[in-house]
This record gives structure tokens, sequence and C-alpha cells, in this order.
DNA sequence: TCATTAAAGTTAT
DNA sequence: ATAACTTTAATGA
């Protein structure tokens, strides 16, 4: 959790309910809003001029979005659209910089997941240059896995769908199942009722 | 090696 | 039932 609860809430937060899909904000828009997911998840993306989706990344409980065009006061460069069902807490730019002015600590920890952001995008464009298809995915599987604790071999549960897979690193659906199933007959995953195991 | 297209199979709502 | 997702196969860059 980046800022408590109780404090969005004194700073006038509103709880706003979304169903999959929705649109919480669009690209080229400019942002008036702090939002902080209370449960769910919920992607940014975009569209090339294919119409192709392109995943930029995705957020679920207890994190915020959107955050550095806030502070930026520059126009999204994404959509941020909900995949679940979700729960987001919502504050006006004008309160979240009183909020940062009254607790320096919020700052502080404003600043961390920036630099976090910035990090695992930099991580992220280091591997992704792989060659193959298959080697692209795995390197996206490891990263995925980091953020969950259990280091055990096929102890984490992919939440993403192939497609969503492919939307993330840039790879066709086909190719991804095609990819995932090589790596499972070469015991680097595991396919479960067509969950997949890393 | 991989994207694309098309078509069919499976699961979730 | 319908939509969303997965899978297979053929073709071409």
């Amino acid at each position: 959790m980046i800022i408590k609860e109780n404090l969005l809430y004194s700073a006038g937060a509103t709880e706003e309910h979304y169903n999959p899909g929705d649109y919480i904000f669009r690209e080229d828009t400019i942002p008036h809003f702090y939002y902080q997911i209370v449960t769910g998840v919920v992607k940014l993306n975009s569209y090339n001029d294919d119409g192709k989706e392109f995943i930029q990344n995705i957020f679920s409980d207890e994190s915020t979005f959107g955050e550095s065009m806030l502070l930026l006061a520059k126009p999204y460069p994404v959509n941020a659209v909900t995949i679940s069902r979700c729960t987001v807490l919502k504050v006006s730019r004008e309160q979240i910089f009183k909020l940062m002015d009254a607790n320096p600590y919020i700052l502080l920890s404003l600043c961390k997941v920036l630099s976090e952001r910035s990090y695992e995008k930099n991580v992220l464009m280091r591997k992704i240059t792989s060659k193959n298809a298959e080697e692209r995915l795995m390197e996206i599987l490891d990263i995925l896995k980091q953020s969950h604790m259990n280091r055990d071999k096929f102890s984490f549960e992919i939440p993403y769908t192939r497609q969503q897979l492919g939307a993330f690193t840039g790879i066709c659906v086909e190719t991804v199942i095609r990819a995932i199933k090589r790596l499972e007959k070469n015991n680097v995953l595991m396919i479960r009722n067509r969950k997949i195991f890393y």
C-alpha cells in the first residue's frame, strides 16, 4: 500500500467501482486524479496502427497507477482498463499535492514507487531484447515470479491469459501458446487445466 | 522463426 | 446462449 486508505479518505477520496473492461482513464486525456486500487486488477494499454493491443503494465490490489503523469500534468500515453471488477480510490490532484506537502513520507514513498517502476522498465527492456519468443517469454515469467515470494519450481500460477501474455510481450497469441508448450516439454513450466505454473 | 488468417474447440458468464 | 479464450493448421515474409 502506498498511501494509507484513511489518509486518502481524509483528503476527500471517493470510492469508485468498475466492471471488467471499464476505462478508468483514456489515452491523450489530462490527468486530474490520483488512483489507488483497493481490490481488482487494472492494465495500462495502448493500440498500434493495426489495432493490436500492447499492455504496458498490469497492477493489482493496493497499488497506484498513472501517478507519474499526474505529477507531470502530461496527457496519459496509455489507457487504464480494468481486467476484473475493481474498487479504486480516487483523489483530486490538488488534494494529493496537499497530502504530499503535509506528509513528507508520502512524497518519499511516491518517489520510491516511481523509482521502482523505472527500474522494472529498465530490466524489462534489457531482457525483452532476447532473440526468440521462447526466451522472451521466459524472461517475463521470471519477472512476474519475482513479485511473489515462493521460489519453488511450478509454485507460481501465472495470473494472466495467453492473450494477455502476448499483448504484454508483443508476441501473438498463437506463438505464445506454442512457446509455452515447448517450455512445458522442456520442464521449464507446468500446465494444469490450461493454467500455467512456473 | 514468427505473424496472420481462418476455423474449430473449450471455458466462463 | 454467448462471449472470451485456447488450440491447430496453412501460408507467407
